[in-house]
DNA sequence: ACCGGGAGACGATACGTATCGCCTCGTTCC
DNA sequence: GGAACGAGGCGATACGTATCGTCTCCCGGT
């Protein structure tokens, strides 16, 4: 019979844990998404497979975990507060570029772009996964973007009459699409020219 | 031993080919990508696996030629010359929210959305696939809009300094990033707000 | 005779479930 | 306050199922 009982998550082994998040990004780093499989993380850290099945609902679901993980230790080495600064120079065109040219560096970075391109591809097709994905990865970048355009608005350097929500798809976007679909490679120039676009407008 | 010898294609069977390509659509639609495997299609379509392991690559493989075809079906009915026609009224905005709007209501259509969610994602994933799915499925109508904007440059309708590859990828970026990742829904009035925004920009 | 096609057996994985002892807790009872 | 006692997570592993990709086997058309 299923057990259907939640378990008792103050009993919880953090060791395990932590034990599984390093065997599934080392896995996917070394031999792929396709090959993590669940076995082969319980393996790799020295756990059974329940205790896997017993915590998380997908194998896609321990790497999103995983990565999140490693993003947030990443993030408090550098900053205070945790959350990523994104600047305000005053000048809107160049701290956009600046931001857009380091994710599209991010987006390079091989160390990244497998988890990141296995973890979109599953949220792809389980809307469920991809909702986790949207909200514990991509809206707290989104948000920054958000606040950014807002305080442009105010200080006149942006149309007041544009929704930032969509204002920041327009930046976002292009960059996304370029590197999921592999259309064409993804550099600065490219970065530049969409900030460039989108400020100034297609029209003449 | 492996069969390295490529099987001859002129006594290949048509019928055959066409019933895989009939069953892995019907599959996908009915109990969707996941359980649309090759031992299923074989089985729907009447066939040994062989048939299937000896012309296609993989499962995607079989989807993404199945889909092209019917696309391909449906494209000759409409139009004489095959290739989908990009309205040109002089009115550039109005002509980029009658295709995107026409693009949104087809994301939107549950028949389209399913194959077309599991190839991205499988492309996205898999690089081969990927440049076969954007190859056959994307590039054709993006070469659409390029040509648009050409035209729209010729006509004094938008800035002559830009790439219509950029701009093209302004426009269509948003819209996929929205689809593929679910952020927000996706309506004909956001399409209308990309084609504004893009064409004015966003600065004052 | 050759070769593609239908059918399906076959070994290899991976899945998800079910137990088995082991260990670590918190509780209870003297 | 210290020992006995569940409860429950944990490592480990056996189990049945599903799918993979390969390998025959025989049939039928050319």
């Amino acid at each position: 019979m299923a057990d259907n009982r939640p378990p008792d998550a103050s009993r919880r082994s953090e060791s395990a844990r932590r034990a599984i998040h390093d065997a599934a990004l080392a896995l996917v780093a070394e031999v792929g998404y396709p090959r993590t499989t669940i076995e082969a993380i319980a393996a790799r850290a020295g756990v059974g497979k329940q205790t896997i099945y017993r915590w998380w609902p997908s194998r896609a679901a321990v790497l999103l975990e995983a990565f999140v993980g490693l993003g947030e230790r990443a993030a408090g080495q550098s900053g205070t507060d945790g959350t990523q600064a994104f600047p305000d120079t005053g000048d809107l065109a160049a701290d956009l570029k600046a931001v857009l040219r380091a994710t599209v560096d991010e987006l390079n970075d091989p160390a990244f772009e497998a988890p990141t391109r296995a973890l979109a591809a599953e949220g792809i097709v389980d809307p469920r996964l991809g909702a986790e994905f949207v909200q514990k990865l991509l809206e707290p970048s989104l948000q920054l973007y958000a606040a950014r355009l807002r305080a442009a608005q105010e200080a006149g350097q942006a149309r007041a009459d544009i929704d930032p929500r969509t204002a920041l798809e327009l930046l976002v976007g292009p960059l996304t699409h370029r590197w999921l679909l592999r259309t064409l490679p993804l550099t600065h120039e490219y970065a530049d020219a969409i900030v460039d676009h989108a400020l100034r407008g297609l029209a003449p």
